[in-house]
DNA sequence: TGTACATCAGTGAACGCGCGTTCACTGATGTAC
DNA sequence: TGTACATCAGTGAACGCGCGTTCACTGATGTAC
């Protein structure tokens, strides 16, 4: 080991990815090097240390919570939910969650969302979105439902960005909805042509 | 007049905003002073002329765009539907417009989805969205059928954002659906509560 | 068990470059007489 | 109608500062003997 006090290299590793979410959510992506780092109890050498390059500290940024995002999916799978469509409401339950209790996928969402900016973290989330919805259109849903579901969850989650606050009980109803229509899907099929 | 060869001061400054849009759209928010002027066939010095600062610039295109994207959701005013939701329609066919046309609406949430990450841009975009969303809640619709609607619409729009694409029939289908739902608010009440 | 040495995990000063801003100057058009 | 002057709409060089990156150095821990 090195010049470490009470803290494993891995730790201030982590450290210093929590650190950058953090400041790069309160001071956009033009946070300096120096800011992350002295938020993390280290130089920014040390930083340098454990990443190369800017670049490659927010590429792995993006890439732990392209990984958060998709673990906080995946706990909320209902074990006993074998249904078609079971992915895409632990996707609902996912976006919908309460944005107050700062939930993993919430918080990773808005990032990720700053962050698209750069193009090789585009690449990144492209990527992930494309395996997501490969996955979610295979979940046994009619298309047209797993359309409408997956698209107002993605309004509900990127309401923040726009300044308006997804709070509110008409959130909660609109959670219990989604989920209930993709347990019958004929419902929205009902829906006339115009 | 001044130095000028061809064109109005105003003619000046409207392709600066341009200029500011595309370069920002292409190289990120970090696009240089000198990159935009050149693109709008001014000096750097002359930007500066027109805007005192980068700030002031990029506010004024925030403005701008926030205009256009008004000026969109008005253009799709159906003058013979006076029933409730008719601002509702209107928002649903801007943000579900095909891409590929490049719809105003369209451009416009992309570049102000890049620029929000500016506080300054934060306060002004939650200011707008703050407004529009009053007009809505006050369409005559349902609460809960405007929450599913403007959220699935919402969804659509950002999908670019992640990467994915929001082009394909689903999307045409689910545009005349969100309006048809419009007309009928109680099939979307129908629902049970799970 | 003590000692020498290698390595790991940092520190902090210095460098250099890009970019926003300033500033002195300029050339075309409008206005007074 | 010609001339002098003011103003407007720029130009382009220079400045200075923030920030990413480099680099020489350091102190704690692990390992060989």
């Amino acid at each position: 080991m090195g010049r470490t006090a009470g803290r494993t290299p891995a730790d201030t590793r982590r450290a210093l990815l929590d650190a950058a979410g953090d400041v790069i959510r309160s001071r956009g992506v033009n946070a300096s090097l120096d800011d992350i780092a002295r938020h993390a109890g280290v130089s920014k050498g040390g930083l340098l240390y454990h990443f190369a390059s800017k670049d490659e500290l927010i590429l792995e940024l993006v890439r732990s919570l392209l990984e958060a995002f998709r673990a906080d999916i995946d706990s909320r799978l209902d074990p006993a939910d074998t249904a078609p469509g079971r992915l895409t409401r632990a996707y609902i339950r996912a976006l919908l969650a309460p944005p107050e209790d700062e939930i993993a996928a919430r918080k990773a969402i808005g990032l990720i969302g700053l962050l698209t900016t750069i193009p090789a973290v585009a690449d990144l989330v492209a990527e992930d979105t494309d395996r997501l919805n490969t996955e979610l259109y295979a979940d046994g849903l009619p298309r047209d439902v797993m359309t409408l579901v997956t698209a107002a969850a993605d309004g509900v989650s990127s309401a923040p960005l726009w300044g308006a606050s997804a709070r509110g009980p008409e959130f909660r109803q609109l959670e219990r909805r989604l989920i209930q229509l993709t347990h019958q899907p004929s419902l929205w099929q009902s829906i006339p042509w115009s």
